[in-house]
DNA sequence: TGTAATTCCTATTAAATCGATAGGATTAAT
DNA sequence: ATTAATCCTATCGATTTAATAGGAATTACA
């Protein structure tokens, strides 16, 4: 399932992504446009800070900003910082590696080949599609 | 995240489709060999059981047996049955759909259309594999 | 210079889910 | 009868999730 965390997270990048002008986002308007907890998605933004993929700028009159161009920003950059690993198990994950405490051999085990096909499938789609694709309307 | 509950199960599926001979596997073979908690194995061989990809055997020299040729048996299947829906999000499941709190209008929506791509890559892989490819070495 | 508006940060909480365990009831072979 | 297997329900502890609370820090601007 994709928690409410990422979901929210990936609405307001769109929303940030739609909005045309010079001046920061505040958290407030996407908030109230996208009906999501204020406090809630202020931590949301906080990590999309932190990771890189926002930039902020406090007091009055500030709010968030793209550091990049959408069609800059990669799926698989967001849905990791949010989401975390896009593999369904650890021991297929590209970043987040970790070996099976069952499973003597991985290449043997049938659970490891079908999940390196889902991440695979699930990486291509990651991969082709920006945020400038997801705030195009 | 893959659920214990769905590895254990995939894992227990391969090797009763490696099983060679014509008498039904015991639960407790497949805990042995797989490594599993052997109740935690067992509420999971009810499940696929009664989903009916499974038929058991009670009793004395009783255990589980697959209903169809491994080949048959898809990974959509067997995934709704262990997993649940296939979709990250109610919104985009084929079979469990779900109507989204906030979200006026589902086709404008960013976080929905990617999430179809999503399940279509994933159901790709999964309508393509069976049962028997899990359990070929 | 002070006030309002905003992000930043940490802690807490309530509910749900997950992984596992417990304890038997039921069924069948020998 | 005895043994060995599945069947079934309930429970438990740990973790995660979604959300809330409360304020600290920073900035614009009157």
């Amino acid at each position: 399932m994709l928690s409410k965390k990422t979901k929210y997270g990936l609405k307001a990048l769109t929303f940030i992504a739609r909005f045309e002008g010079d001046a920061p986002v505040q958290g407030s308007a996407i908030a109230k446009s996208e009906q999501i907890p204020q406090k809630f998605l202020e931590s949301i933004l906080l990590t999309l800070r932190k990771s890189g993929i926002l930039g902020s700028k406090k007091g009055k009159h500030g709010g968030y900003y793209l550091r990049k161009a959408p069609s800059e920003i990669l799926m698989t950059e967001v849905m990791r910082v949010l989401e975390g690993p896009i593999a369904m198990i650890p021991c297929v994950s590209l970043n987040y590696y970790e070996k099976c405490d069952d499973c003597p051999d991985e290449h043997a085990c049938s659970v490891n080949r079908l999940m390196i096909e889902v991440r695979d499938s699930t990486l291509k789609v990651f991969r082709n599609t920006t945020l400038a694709d997801l705030s195009s309307k």
